[in-house]
DNA sequence: AGCCAGGGACCAT
DNA sequence: ATGGTCCATGGC
């Protein structure tokens, strides 16, 4: 097990931020989080986080899962204090981190997300997983990785349909094809330098739009100036940002401030 | 019963 | 480029 202190981090706030649909609270203050292949468990007190995992795990693979390293203290500092709005917000959800998941795993769950709510994405979720993963044991615990483009390519629309996926079924199916057959790398995804880029050739995948792809931009690829725009974002800058977001200010770091009013506008009061 | 949920494809102007 | 409309499903 690895225990560290950290500044700016609480697993409560990172679980509730709606970017990973697979880390639960399973006890106080424990949580449990699939990703990719990989369980991990961890437990919070104060700023003490403690990691069941080896060394090499935490440091090859949590570290940057997590944006560890990262000072987001730097980036809170950074808001404009007469911005009381985005102030309150980055004070509610200042524990949270920009994760750094799986492309392929963000592009299925993403695709799942739209037109959706956060409690039915993680069934749907759960059950591709549980159809189409491959079992793993860690410990005692008994798990469904997320599934590669191979394995859910065995799925169906009809298939993907039976599990909850309304018509987000062909998106699926779609897309899993497009990328078996090469027409979108991955790898080359992952390689490109710029937001603008990589966004672009996600934009070629069947049901992936701007607010998506921005997902996955954030969300695997941890471009920060991706800021995706869902109906809560929308009704925050129709409320709050008539002129439009302080784009120019928070540039290199827009992601991380859309992650704020996300999280703050589903769990204030 | 109707509205909403981390939207996008497709079509009409 | 912009603006409807339709697309599944479950919770309220």
């Amino acid at each position: 097990m690895i225990t560290v202190e950290l500044d700016n981090f609480s697993l409560k706030e990172i679980c509730q931020s709606g970017q990973c649909f697979r880390m639960y609270e399973t006890e106080e203050n424990t949580y449990e989080l699939i990703a990719g292949d990989q369980y991990l468990k961890m437990t919070q007190d104060g700023g003490i986080v403690n990691f069941h995992c080896s060394d090499m795990e935490f440091i090859c693979y949590w570290v940057p899962y997590f944006d560890i390293d990262a000072d987001y203290s730097s980036y809170i500092a950074k808001i404009n204090p007469r911005d009381t709005y985005l102030s309150a917000a980055a004070e509610c959800g200042s524990g949270i981190r920009i994760l750094q998941q799986d492309l392929w795993e963000m592009i299925i769950t993403f695709l799942i997300s739209q037109q959706n709510n956060i409690s039915r994405i993680r069934g749907c979720v759960e059950r591709l997983c549980e159809a189409y993963g491959e079992k793993k044991i860690s410990g005692e615990k008994e798990y469904y990785a997320f599934p590669n483009p191979e394995r859910l390519a065995a799925a169906s629309e009809d298939d993907l349909r039976g599990l909850g996926m309304g018509y987000r079924a062909r998106y699926i199916v779609e897309t899993t094809r497009s990328i078996l057959n090469g027409e979108i790398s991955l790898d080359r995804i992952y390689q490109y330098r710029y937001y603008s880029r990589a966004k672009q050739e996600l934009l070629k995948l069947s049901g992936v739009g701007e607010k998506v792809a921005d997902c996955i931009c954030l969300f695997a690829l941890h471009h920060m100036d991706a800021f995706p725009i869902d109906t809560h974002i929308r009704q925050v800058l129709d409320e709050h940002y008539k002129r439009g977001f302080p784009n120019r200010r928070y540039r290199g770091m827009r992601g991380i401030m859309q992650q704020y009013i996300f999280y703050y506008e589903l769990n204030k009061k």
